[in-house]
DNA sequence: TGATGTCTGTTATCTACAAAACAAATTTAC
DNA sequence: GTAAATTTGTTTTGTAGATAACAGACATCA
């Protein structure tokens, strides 16, 4: 159901924007398609961001990095989501995350203003982006209740199913992620501390449950999903 | 700044629900306008919710309720915000929330269909939810990133000063919050236990930071910005 | 006027995790 | 090809906060 969802978003993106890209480009100037190598930035903390940003392909960490000096990383983002500062940027408004690229990114980058007429003059288009926020919505608000109920064993797990779904190719024994993570990375994705992630994959390792090497993991999802009881 | 913007948001919503009612529920007859008590459910976690609710007036809750039995409070609504799911509701979209009303309510309801026509015919309409999306996951993100860097002295402070804001009335100390709220249901919002917001509330009281009854919180805004010092 | 139910205050116990620290293994850089 | 930097594995220690349990305070309703 997830995939049909998607197929449908990146199909109406497909359509909209490679169809006519002249004209598209006449009616908003500010319209660029990008590519970038990985790691690169679309905007970062504390910037005043007036464009916004629309993913043709790759994968985008949203991250928030703390006084304390730890990154948490709030969402990914992939193919045909949507993200920038949706809010009156004449006033001075702090982005308080930041965007970077795992691996290679293609995108769209729209001024705020041609955005929010482009919003206005194409209906479906505006409708696509409500659903597209609500999704993430739901997906941060989903993160926030894992953290409050789950101990950081189920998170993980959960975590790397939700990266297994998002870009994971099928192995022998399950998935295996396309995108190089470190443990680091795994952590702050999971929002817990280094350490205890590294001892609880290794665990798991130890179990069958999963596969790595310092740049590849493998999952076992059936015995992922096992170890939640569902 | 934000109080601006919000007023900005409900002259919008006044000037177009208020000023031709009737016209409007010509076009999008399933349009009602509906006055609740407080401790109403516009839905449950769990229903398949197919309208969404614009709120005119009040306070509503969203929480959630885990599998463990805690209930979490995930935001809380007032006048302006949109909710319900806005998701393609023709699958079997459960919603996974529940939406309950803190004193009076009043609010539109509008079926989904409906709601995704009048995006659609009145641009700044869809303008104006993709702004408010855009507000509510801030808001959960802000949370979700106070609930991993913060200890739960601070998070009851942010609360605390979230709520004033909300709906606090100045009185001689700082503000009064008008609504009545269960130390539980503090704790719920704050993402702790009962207990530790019980005691953490006490010695505030203690050093003069707030003080409270059993169905009133006056809070010194003043001290307890100091205390998290800023 | 009890009698029952909901709310508050406090304390004692237990545990999941963060933090720090370090050695071994790899990678990158020069 | 060696030095420096990064990543991993593991252990030790400290602590914030959950949980449970209970008594006192109020409220509600026969």
């Amino acid at each position: 159901m997830q995939s049909i969802a998607h197929d449908a978003k990146s199909k109406l993106i497909r359509e909209f924007f490679e169809r006519d890209m002249n004209q598209l480009q006449k009616d908003y100037p500010s319209i660029v398609e990008i590519n970038v190598p990985k790691k690169t930035f679309l905007y970062r903390q504390g910037d005043y961001c007036s464009n916004l940003f629309w993913i043709k392909s790759g994968i985008v960490k949203l991250s928030h990095l703390t006084e304390q000096g730890s990154e948490i990383t709030i969402d990914l983002l992939k193919r045909g989501d949507v993200t920038g500062c949706f809010q009156n940027n004449s006033a001075d408004q702090e982005i308080d995350e930041t965007a970077q690229t795992l691996g290679e990114v293609n995108y769209y980058r729209i001024a705020y203003g041609d955005f929010k007429a482009m919003m206005s003059h194409q209906a479906e288009l505006a409708w696509y982006v409500i659903e597209d926020m609500y999704a993430r919505r739901q997906r941060v608000e989903r993160k926030l209740r894992t953290i409050l109920t789950q101990p950081v064993e189920v998170r993980v797990i959960n975590t790397l199913l939700e990266l297994a779904e998002m870009f994971g190719i099928r192995c022998t024994h399950g998935y295996t992620l396309e995108i190089h993570l470190t443990q680091q990375e795994v952590a702050d994705l999971v929002g817990a501390s280094r350490s205890v992630v590294s001892t609880i994959l290794n665990d798991f390792r130890n179990r069958g449950m999963l596969d790595y090497t310092r740049d590849q993991i493998c999952i076992n999802d059936a015995a992922l999903h096992d170890f939640c009881g569902f």
